[in-house]
DNA sequence: CATGAATGAGCATTCATTCAT
DNA sequence: TATGAATGAATGCTCATTCAT
């Protein structure tokens, strides 16, 4: 007997596991977590997680993908917007507001304590050209609009934008003294406007 | 009977094991850094290892120590200076020019990986709080001075400054097409700058 | 309230798990021949497979249970023949004819690595045992007949016998230059005959 | 300080976890001997088992590795006979005399268990190989003599020959009326010479 | 002091088996 | 009756650390 509806199971299972597995890994780093941690966290057994997984780092490398995704469909819906500086303070926030889940900065801390896997080096690259590629083109637009300064290419410039992003995200992780609401103000409004334009 | 001239010959050794597993974290990260690597890396055996460090942790520990030495000492060297942007520069240029040593970024995300170790986030804690005195003994000045904006607090420009920095060693373990040379202008000229004059 | 028809299904389906357990058992041993190999091999599902056998040992059982059948058959069919050294090489023949399956020289190894599970030795003994007494009875009778030897034991004939057919069915599966027709009229015209007759 | 002599003790105990292993895989077929049970025939703990071998497989390998060493070395010391039958009959007494070790015949069955593993399989068919090559050489010989029979080659003579070895050694791993001594008489002067003699 | 063999706790992963649907 | 998701015990192997020489 056939249960079709059990994919939708199978897939709530899947997003259940990797939240799990998320959570744990912020909280004790890759090789701190191990899977029996993540097993309890998830509320199942390791044969379970492994139905699901084929390895712990895919685990991991599903979290990534799962962002990558996100990157992805953010940036296909910005496709419409019209002014530039509006398009990256969007993405900006978007996301450095992610932060707001509090396991992402720790997440972050876990995922560059692996970068020496190839896989993991591999899908960090992707997102990064994803966000590149998506912030290029609005940074090219703002320059030939003459809004943003001309005296730095717009892949430099890109660089810089994703330099304040994921410095944002390490400093949340890292200085208890900095509120994430607050300081994204100053991000959009002093570090990168006054960075970006003229 | 301590025979000083053993002292120095320990020392060396010391160093020696220390700088293989500067390199060895840095290419492999924490865990991919198994005492037997850092052992081949340094021209030693396991036991020679233990005999001067008493837990892989603790190599780990004594480069961190060995930067907050650093930090304090280049501390007290600008103790006379006398302008603040300029004394803030310097430090920010030493920061990032210590990225020169190709295996310092890939440190950083060793360390970040590892952050969940209360020790190391001691360690950190400590350096980083070092780096905020620093800072904000010349931001303040700065800021009485007229000389840079006054809307926001001292403590929040500091904490800035260290977003710029951390994120700028992080841009370069990550982004190939970020040239250390050229951005340092950048970062002093137009990021730190911008952000903190008036 | 059983249905004769569904018997018939379930025995088919039953040999059909069978069936499929023995090429891959003979393909990757036993311990190589996972339930999800076999599984796959009958193209059912694991439930199925366990609804047919408790474990999975008890399909190896199952599939040397077989064969102990078909020896009683065989014996009792061979009961009105009348020279002994025609018996004998008729059983031989079948005996060694059946590694014309050429899952059997793998299934028999993957047999010999399983003889320490004492289910199994039992099998194999009771199997070995009834082939014993099927041809303990033939060459007791071409003694007797003057037509074999006489300075051997009925019994010690008996177990060289069967050297000559387990050693024939291992050269099958380890000698590629080992051709099982033609090598059939040797063991059964010079080896067979030159051991047994006067 | 370096301890030259250790390497003695090394190889002791290397051959130490050898005969551990030779036992335990024997009593336990491959997959029934663990490691853990491996160690513990040895006496020793995992950690000192993985520093000699690095994989459970490679101790199996060693072991036959050492039979074919062995193989290796009587057929030099077999090169000076003169009598090819005596020749033949020293090597076959000597592969069916090692069966007086009782792990032998059980060992055998393990590795059966095991031949669907290519690294086993090419280690067998090289002890195989060089058993044909040693006897081969003695066979054509006694057929250019006129001694053996011609109207087989050597090679399939050799093929019998090993059939005959390894069918023995078969049963007395499965016949307990089989008794080694004085079943070696038969094969050597009934069943070996009768086959292979005009 | 230096060495490297020995240790054993810890971990990722496999797989036969169960059972709710 | 058939399914396949869930289970968890068992296993091979790694690696930081100890200690006799």
């Amino acid at each position: 007997m056939a249960r079709p509806i059990d994919t939708q199971r199978q897939k709530a299972r899947r997003m259940h596991i990797i939240d799990a597995a998320l959570t744990t890994f912020a909280q004790h780093g890759y090789h701190g977590a191990s899977t029996a941690k993540i097993c309890d966290q998830a509320g199942i057994s390791s044969g379970t997680f492994f139905h699901y997984f084929p390895t712990k780092l895919n685990v991991l490398l599903a979290i990534l993908k799962l962002g990558i995704d996100e990157t992805r469909k953010f940036g296909a819906a910005l496709e419409n917007a019209t002014d530039p500086l509006a398009a990256i303070n969007c993405f900006i926030s978007r996301t450095v507001s992610e932060a707001g889940d509090w396991r992402l900065p720790g997440f972050a801390q876990c995922v560059a304590g692996v970068m020496t896997i190839p896989e993991i080096a591999d899908a960090v690259a992707e997102d990064e050209q994803l966000q590149r590629d998506l912030l290029i083109h609005w940074v090219a637009r703002g320059i030939s609009a003459g809004q943003f300064r001309s005296d730095l290419t717009a892949e430099r410039i890109t660089s810089w934008l994703l330099l304040f992003t994921n410095g944002f995200i390490d400093r949340v992780a890292v200085d208890s003294s900095f509120n994430t609401d607050q300081e994204t103000q100053l991000l959009l409004h002093d570090t990168v406007q006054r960075f970006i334009c003229n």
